[in-house]
DNA sequence: ACCTTCTTGAGACGATTTATCAATTTCAAT
DNA sequence: ATTGAAATTGATAAATCGTCTCAAGAAGGT
């Protein structure tokens, strides 16, 4: 509770800088969501059902909204849903998933991220943020 | 009509081997597919409203799904819609997409997809298809 | 403590896509 | 060409996901 400090200030001065308040809620869904390496709305509902059962799911997805205007979290439709990763710990990555099972591993390289901005630097583009997804088979589900 | 040769072909081949029949449907579909870029299932329901106004639009659903597993298509979930490319003509691309006005720019980029590759070795997995979206300003919505 | 403003929870709502199913069409075997 | 099993279609119901609405409650500056 007290080990999410940079991640509470930050929450913080999202909220102050517009005009916003620190509810209950919303730290109950922050600590719930820094444990969390990505997860979904829905997901979080159930799981946060045992210590608030009246929180309400329509909460849930605005404080993760929330979370992705703080700048701790990144929205990432997979699937049919929504998945909030949360980069306040390790920062943006990207995804390699496995169609068999389901795996998903996380991966940083620079050397991508750099030729992207090249890429939009030489169509005028200025980016924000982006989306890397690999789809395959991993080592087990090619057998 | 006659200069989608190919594509009709890798068409044929997936329906005759899975059981599965050409109809004036899919035809239609086809041929109206094939002069776009990337087209959502409700676009093509307005445009062929015209050509055949019964054409219903869970018939498109399927058929651009079927486009899909056929390799003509490739499926990219964009806002709410699904976006449903054209990957017949110029081969696999990405997207840089402007948030302010949609502007969509297609490339491609060897040197990256080779970075992916190595990516994916390095985890023991063998990619089938990837997606990367580079959102962020175009030059007339950066100002 | 007061009062304005923001937030919440419950459910209605909207948008998109898939499922259902009786009628029709395809196509391979006669 | 005819037949008949199997696939497809169109209309619409249903499912899914996320946002909106609004009255009641909570937050926090004074
Ligand atoms: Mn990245
Ligand atoms: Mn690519
Ligand atoms: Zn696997
Ligand atoms: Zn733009």
């Amino acid at each position: 509770m007290a080990k999410s400090e940079k991640e509470m200030g930050m929450l913080r001065d999202h909220l102050a800088k517009h005009q916003l308040k620190l509810t209950r809620q919303r730290e109950l869904i922050l600590d719930a969501f820094l444990k969390q390496e990505h997860i979904t709305a829905e997901e979080m509902y159930h799981q946060l059902a045992k210590k608030d059962p009246h929180l309400g799911l329509a909460t849930i997805y605005r404080t993760l909204n929330l979370f992705c205007e703080a700048g701790l979290a990144q929205a990432r439709h997979f699937g049919t849903q929504t998945q909030y990763d949360n980069i306040s710990h390790k920062g943006h990555h990207d995804h390699l998933i496995c169609t068999g099972c389901g795996k998903i591993v996380e991966f940083e390289n620079c050397e991508i991220e750099k030729l992207q901005e090249e890429v939009a630097t030489r169509n005028g583009f200025t980016i924000t943020t982006h989306r890397l997804e690999l789809y395959g088979l991993c080592s087990r589900c090619r057998h």
